[in-house]
DNA sequence: CGCTTCGTTGACGTCTATCAATTCATGTGG
DNA sequence: CCACATGAATTGATAGACGTCAACGAAGCG
């Protein structure tokens, strides 16, 4: 849970008790394989699931099979923190590689997100983190190469990874098989395995079992066309009632 | 403004004195023609911008020149009520057709989300449909064919027309260029306009000069794999502090 | 040591992009 | 009311990126 708190505290600011508040809460602790759902459509689910460890992902499932991963989430992510306030999930978590996850009770959060409007609005903005990361990739998969796509996931879990204390940007782990990537991505295993074979042609990168070590961050960002201003790392400017005032743009 | 209250009691029980103090908010009207840009990136913004009337569209536009549209916005979104905890836009917002904006303050969402605890949640349900929209697109893009998202995006629109009271499933106006419609959709206008005339030939709908009638509903959905619950439309058996207790699934 | 999962390769097919006109619709000014 | 400019829709021909199918090699595991 001290991971959570970090991770939050990546984005917004709470203040010595509500640090404290959050670090109470806890829940179950489940364990996954690899390939095991977590969560599928349609189910009511009353607690929101923290990753310990692993990886987990979100995925959609199509009529004939085909399967879209929309989201990656790693320890210290509460991956679907929007259920508490949609409980009825429309979509399917899966665990990516083995995986530890805890079930914090909705109820708690509640209680916690209307007891101190900080911490809801931390929720809030945590939650909004992973809507610009989707619109993001809806950019990637519509407008962008195989090869584009597959380098932004890399420089995306990179940027993720080390800002979450789990490795730097150049070397960390990543714990997805090429058919995962592949369903990350929108390709084929197929023709995912041949671009892995065009990013080290170029050597960009090498990504051995489950790990990445990134050759040229440059190179990589330049044909991902990788801006992380999306993941909203440097917006701890925030919170804080009333401190508005910088002049801003204004358009028209 | 009613009409965004409206929006908000789809997926959100308020109160009669949180219904008024939404009723309250206002802000600055604009107008914008066809193709003009509202927000740009990198801008810090200081109000929400909520659509009274017209077509609104959030973007990302690629080195190259190229365009994603990420979303649409129909009278009563508020289209980037996210941007009150994350004021510094990695969007792009645009006017598709003609639209009128209310630009309603941070500051007064914030005060109206840190005073309701309910109304802070409402507004965070929100933007959690705004990002399974954004998931299901991810969808949509990654591993459908062309005619099943152009179906997919009028399905989307006819409901969510339908739902806010400007028009029913089968006939409502969506003042959409082809070309905006090939960015939303991820392919090229060429290819879209061959496309449309594919739905046509099945006798699916017409889409003529920003009207769209949907001649044949099932086959409509049938062609784009639609299934609503992502929209969470149902979901007004929330809120209401304690009311749990419904047996669910546990997975494994 | 067989089994299963994952990664890799080759040949071939197709969906969608690209390029470049051309038609159609709308609106403006003379 | 016509001439003309402008944006939108449509069409044809060609190219290329990625999918499909099928097989094989490598590696982990009970």
């Amino acid at each position: 849970v001290g991971q959570f708190l970090r991770r939050l505290s990546l984005r917004s600011r709470l203040s010595a008790e509500e640090q404290q508040v959050i670090l109470s809460l806890d829940g179950r602790t489940e364990k996954y394989r690899a390939h095991q759902d977590i969560v599928s459509p349609g189910e009511l689910v009353d607690a929101a699931c923290l990753v310990a460890d692993g990886l987990v992902g979100r995925f959609d499932q199509m009529r004939d099979g085909q399967r879209q991963l929309t989201s990656f989430y790693i320890a210290g992510d509460m991956c679907d923190l929007h259920s508490v306030v949609a409980p009825r999930a429309s979509w399917s978590i899966t665990a990516i590689s083995n995986a530890t996850t805890i079930r914090v009770p909705h109820a708690d959060l509640q209680e916690v997100a209307r007891r101190y409007p900080t911490i809801a609005m931390a929720f809030w903005r945590d939650d909004t983190v992973d809507a610009s990361i989707l619109a993001k990739w809806v950019g990637n998969l519509g407008r962008k190469s195989s090869i584009a796509r597959v380098a932004h996931l890399f420089c995306e879990m990179a940027m993720r990874s080390e800002a979450g204390g789990l490795g730097t940007r150049t070397s960390f782990e990543f714990h997805a098989t090429q058919e995962q990537l592949a369903d990350a991505t929108g390709i084929t295993t197929v023709h995912l395995n041949r671009t892995l074979q065009e990013i080290r042609r170029q050597n960009l990168l090498t990504f051995i079992s489950g790990r990445v070590n990134v050759l040229d961050w440059d190179g990589l960002a330049s044909v991902a066309e990788f801006d992380p201003s999306y993941l909203l790392f440097d917006a701890a400017a925030h919170r804080q009632p009333k401190r508005l005032g910088e002049p801003q743009m204004v358009v028209e």
